[in-house]
This record gives C-alpha cells, structure tokens and sequence, in this order.
DNA sequence: GCCGCATAAATCGTATACAATAATGATCAC
DNA sequence: GTGATCATTATTGTATACGATTTATGCGGC
C-alpha cells in the first residue's frame, strides 16, 4: 500500500519498472540484447517510449547503451563491483545511524513485515525475491533517515548489487544475511544509531566477501555455455 | 586536451552539455521553462533529441521535468541544498584520502593548473568560471581515486551544488575556497591521506555554511520580483 | 578450404506527424 | 463587474517514417 496506483506514471515508467524487475529477478541474463521493437511489442508500446525506458535503464547502470549496436542488459565488471560495494559502504552506514535516531513504530513495523516477506521467501526457495526483499530492505532505511539523495543513490547502488550478486554470487544457499538483518532492525528499534552504523557496515563488508570477484562472472562468456539450454 | 574531439558524440550529448553550461554559468535562471522546440530551433536539432537530452539532465536534477508541463530548471529547496553537501560530506572526504594515495606527478600538475585558471578567472572577475573551475577541482580528485562510480555520483552533486550556489550563495565576494583548495591540493601531492580528507571535510563544512539556508533562495518566487527587470 | 570484400539485412538515430493534455482567452449568466 | 463554463491555442506524449550505421551473408580470389 506503498505507490500503489500512482495512475498518473508516464508511460515509460511502467517499462522500466518491468524491465527493472525482470532484470533484478534475473528472467534477464547480464548481455542480454533488449531490441528495441521486441521490447516494444511486448509491451504494446512505440519504440520512442521504449527507447525512454532504456535511456533510464541505462542511468542506472542497469542496461548498457552502445552507439548504434542497442542495449543489453549490464554485466558489471568486478572493478565496478568493488566500486558499488564501496559506494555503499561510504553511503549506508551513516545513513543506517540517521535511520535510528528518526525511527517511528510505523517505520519498525515496515521493515519487520520485510524481514518477515523475505523469510517466508527463503522458506518458500524463492530466493530470487528474498534478494529483492533483502535490497528494498536497505531502501526502505535510507528513506526512513529522510535523506532523499542519498536514498536515490541507495537505490541505485541497491539495483545494481543486485545484477553483480546475479553475476558472483558463489554459496546461495547460505543466506546468512536474514540474520544481519535482524541484528540491524534491533538496534534500529533500539534508536541505537553507533551500533546501527557499525552492524551495517559489516553487514555490508560480508556481502562484499560473499562474493568471488577473482573469478569472472558467471555470464555466458562463451558461445557453448549459452547454447546449453 | 582532456575529453576533446570524441567527435562519436551521440547527439544529444551535445545538448546536455550546451544546457548543464548555460545552467552552471546561469545564463538559465533556476525555474526558467525550456521549451522543447525552442531549444530544438536554437541547436538545430528535432524534439526527439531534445527530449533525450532533457531526461538526461532530469536525471542529474539540474532540470525538473513535469508530466505534460515541459522542463524547468530546477530550483532546489533548503532541504535539498542541505541533502547534497551531507552526500558530498559522507562521499568526498574519504575519496579524497583514496587520491592522495594514488597522486601522480601528472595529477599533481592537472590540479595545480585548475587551481591557477581559478584564481585567473576571480582576478578577471569572472565568478561564474571560477565557480565552474572550483567544482572540476573536486571531480578531479574523484577521478584520481579511480572511483568511478562514486565520481559520477560526485559529478553530479558538484552539478546540482552549482545550481545551489547560485540560489543561496550571499558573500560573493569572498571565495575563501580557493586558499582551501591550495591546502587541499598539498596535502594531496604530500601523499597525506588523513589531512586531505580532513581538509576536505571541512572545506565542504565551509562551502555550506557560506550558504544562507534559511531564506529562501533569490529567485523571483514573488511576481513582483521578477517584474523588476 | 580460408580469408577479404561487396552486397543485403537488420537495427539504431533522428525527424516529422498526429493525438492527448494542459494553459489561455472569450463568452455568457448572474 | 465578477464568476464560471466553454472554445481555442499551445505544448507535451506517442507513433510512424526515413536515413545512417552496423552486422550478417554470399561471392570471388588466393
């Protein structure tokens, strides 16, 4: 009951939120080449507004923009994965600390009901929304601190991990991140905005470590790979 | 002898330059409406670049796009103001610490050339260049640590600072950010990592407590300001 | 049989045309 | 004279059409 019926989006806005989606979901690999008329079709839409859409994709570094080749879905090279994880680290700690210190009930019962969300998810194995689940998590913190640009950073960043975890994520079956989630929201309930800070920071610093980024990532490189479907 | 002829520019990029220009140096009063085929007849080009070009400044919060009511310039409120330099706080101090780590010889000589065009253009009286100096000054440093996402991050709030600036800005005349970025840059050059992100933090303190946020910004809000033209 | 080049197909970049929406001004009632 | 309603105008939103660039394909030479 969130932004529920905005009625009033422009258009595009409903292609990148399904694009975004399919993207973060993973129903679109990293490379994947989003023609411009498919897309179009698909959706019922001209190619202007799908091009809208791929152009906002594209800011968020979600889509990849090539002159005169199209747009493929973004495979983040590990540098850029470092990066984000490091933006993040500079960004939500602080961040997580002003989130304490302006913690409402309603604010607790929200991001409560999202652990719940994300652990019915996990128990359900559908692990590809515990992950979404898991990222407006740590979007829902940034808005509640009131920080709106640090909160559209967030979600940039958020969106993005996503596609790297897609990427390198190596020991899916340990979500152990449920758990740092819990300790977060606690001491966010706490107003306990020193502790907050330090709980996110290395909540973050193991996502970070979770992930192989000495190997490439595990996106099709080779033809024979994609072929095996 | 930087980011010269491209030349595969795509179109578009040449507008969003032109009008993040014309709005950085204010040749474009904040709230200023940028019709689509007045800007399209001025640079030559249809409104499906402008458009383009349009969204992408949207983007960067340099314009303000309202469905079926065209572009403005933005003009951010206090409390924006106030979000963009607690980003900068949280992004630049420790970014600048990661460039006096990586300082080469080449970078030390580009950022002292910045610093004398800064101070060439306050001598000729032309604030709007120096103001545009000063900010090349910060996402240089960005560059150098070679963070690239966090320099775009930084790109764009030392934009919308600029933007700021020319709203809130009251004691024009006292650029005292200049010496800061002399300080700045020895310590940079020095390899002092904790001072340079010392100095930063504080330079960044000085830039906003030089605005005057609790007016509202100069610009014509009341009709019969904007009248005595 | 393999490589390079010319031609053909596909796709993107841009311009134009039409439709939908909001702003403006005029007419009429009161 | 003031207010509201309706017609007109202007501007944006979207679709389509054309040109430019890239990619794929087929041919000839080596």
């Amino acid at each position: 009951m969130a932004r529920q019926a905005q009625k009033q989006e422009s258009g595009d806005e409903r292609i990148v939120a399904r694009l975004a989606a399919a993207i973060h979901e993973h129903r679109l690999a990293p490379g994947v080449k989003l023609n411009e008329d498919e897309v179009g079709e698909v959706y019922g839409v001209s190619r202007t507004v799908v091009r809208a859409a791929l152009q906002k994709l594209a800011h968020m570094h979600l889509v990849d923009l090539r002159r005169n080749r199209g747009a493929f879905v973004a495979q983040p090279t590990v540098k850029e994965a470092r990066e984000v994880f490091e933006a993040r680290a500079l960004l939500e700690p602080r961040t997580a600390r002003s989130a304490a210190e302006r913690m409402t009930e309603a604010d607790i019962a929200l991001l409560q009901r999202h652990i719940d969300d994300e652990h019915k998810a996990l128990d359900a194995g559908d692990t590809g929304r515990a992950l979404h689940l898991s990222g407006l998590f740590h979007i829902e913190i940034a808005r509640i601190a009131d920080q709106d640009t640090i909160a559209e950073f967030i979600t940039q960043l958020v969106s993005r991990s996503s596609l790297i975890i897609a990427l390198y994520w190596q020991r899916r079956a340990a979500l152990c991140e449920s758990h740092a989630h819990d300790a977060l929201l606690r001491a966010l309930a706490a107003g306990n905005g020193p502790l907050a800070e330090e709980l996110m920071k290395s909540h973050l610093l193991d996502l970070l470590t979770s992930l192989d980024l000495r190997a490439r990532g595990s996106v099709p490189q080779s033809l024979k790979e994609a072929l095996s479907e």
